[in-house]
DNA sequence: ACCTGAACACCGTTCAAGT
DNA sequence: ACCTGAACACCGTTCAAGT
């Protein structure tokens, strides 16, 4: 099957041949699990699996690296092809970071619906703390990962339809415990927006403090932090209730 | 005269001629200011100034251009040096940039200094705000600089005495304006350092919120962020204070 | 279709050779 | 002393050629 495409003003060959059978029998790769993939690995010129190969093993080199070491070449590399390979599936390293970033703020996402699962409590106040701590635990254990969504060097966030929903979605959730909380009372300030956005640069602020390696100069060691951070957000959410709050109103 | 020195085990010859004179007749290069600089600007085998202009020139290339378009061969190139020359003067990039860094932050400091000593209130409160205020306003108008000092990717922050005594100087500044604040009887909590490390946080927050582009994904226009950092150091300063706060502690 | 491999223009860094 | 210029191993990216 021969297709004629017209692309940018220029015709282009392209062979609609069907590679995904053979794709899917080679799917798993001989990658970190190496459950019985020797048979598979002989003679596949063609990946099949590429894509999510990349983003697989661009997450994990960030993990172990660092973000200044993921490279193209590199995780083309680990994957197993040669330098130009990826650049069948992405346009430039912007994309696939910005891929890699996708999956990184899944699974970051799906952590604080989780912390929200396990916070059975109705208090909107103890709600919003366990979103809170769900982003520093989870910055603390993925510490590149938190960078490459946060500091968005390396990937084009605006770009992104499933990025900017991720993030919304985290919004959302925060802004309509603000307002429960605002509509019990509990609040000393009626503002939520700017109640949100001083919350999230100080769990931001207290996860980058860490991650850049902050916490020294400041006198906190790497087994004080996570306590640190912890009181730490305490202090902000008690200055933020009407009532002469309590010390640790996660513990009340 | 040829004097034998031992480095690190070999001999090696190093020539004593003096090319200082010849330096200082070429001091001022053809940079920016452009003052009658044509006369010295031919046969300048030797730079003379080359490590001060390396700075001067990275900190400029990295004001226009991000701190990722930061490199040495542009950075030699700017300087008017082949690319191997920075490296009589830095064994490495990192050092160059460390160099930039303790450029950026002694002006940081200047300006904290400078903002002290615009508030003559003896009100430790109002010295505390403005000393936040003058972090978040010199991160929105130097950006790549706060990056620099503040990511600490690309340079060697705990090498640099120099880094860490500007630190350390700023940081003392504030315990004491707490401490002094605790005396007052002022605050509602009597842990001076969790707030200093809180209150670090959130202007670090703001600022990186800010830097990395994240302020459009919260509802803040460019035109907006400079209003919302202000009211958030206020709301957050409110919730410390023992006294049922007002509004705004700023203008009292 | 998807991948290879060579090529290009960059970069950090080194080192002989120049002045 | 300090700087040049070529070299090396990297990197992102492109593109003809392979399967």
């Amino acid at each position: 099957m021969i297709v004629m495409t017209m692309f940018g003003g220029s015709a282009r060959l392209q062979w609609g041949g069907n590679w995904s059978r053979l794709a899917a029998m080679n799917a798993t790769k001989a990658s970190r699990t190496g459950s019985g993939a020797s048979a598979a690995s002989a003679s596949t010129y063609h990946h099949g699996n590429l894509r999510e190969v990349l983003i697989t093993e661009g997450l994990a080199l960030a993990a172990e690296a660092g973000l200044d070491a993921v490279s193209i070449r590199e995780v083309a590399r680990r994957a197993g092809v040669s330098p130009g390979a990826p650049f069948r599936h992405f346009p430039d390293k912007v994309a696939l970071m910005t891929a890699v970033a996708e999956e990184a703020m899944a699974r970051f996402r799906a952590e604080i619906v989780a912390a929200l699962g396990r916070e059975t409590s109705g208090d909107p106040i103890r709600r919003i703390r366990a979103i809170g701590k769900a982003f520093l635990d989870w910055a603390r254990r993925n510490p590149t990962h938190f960078e490459i969504i946060s500091s968005r060097r390396a990937i084009d966030f605006a770009g992104s339809a499933s990025l900017g929903a991720s993030n919304a979605a985290i919004q959302a959730q925060m802004v309509s415990l603000l307002e429960e909380a605002a509509q019990c009372g509990l609040l000393r300030v009626n503002d939520p927006h700017l109640i949100q956005i001083t919350g999230r640069a100080l769990v931001y602020g207290l996860a980058r403090m860490l991650i850049d390696g902050q916490f020294p100069s400041w006198g906190v060691t790497e087994d004080e932090a996570e306590d640190v951070m912890e009181r730490s957000l305490d202090l902000f959410l008690a200055g933020l209730l009407k009532a002469p709050a309590s010390a640790d109103p996660g513990r009340s």
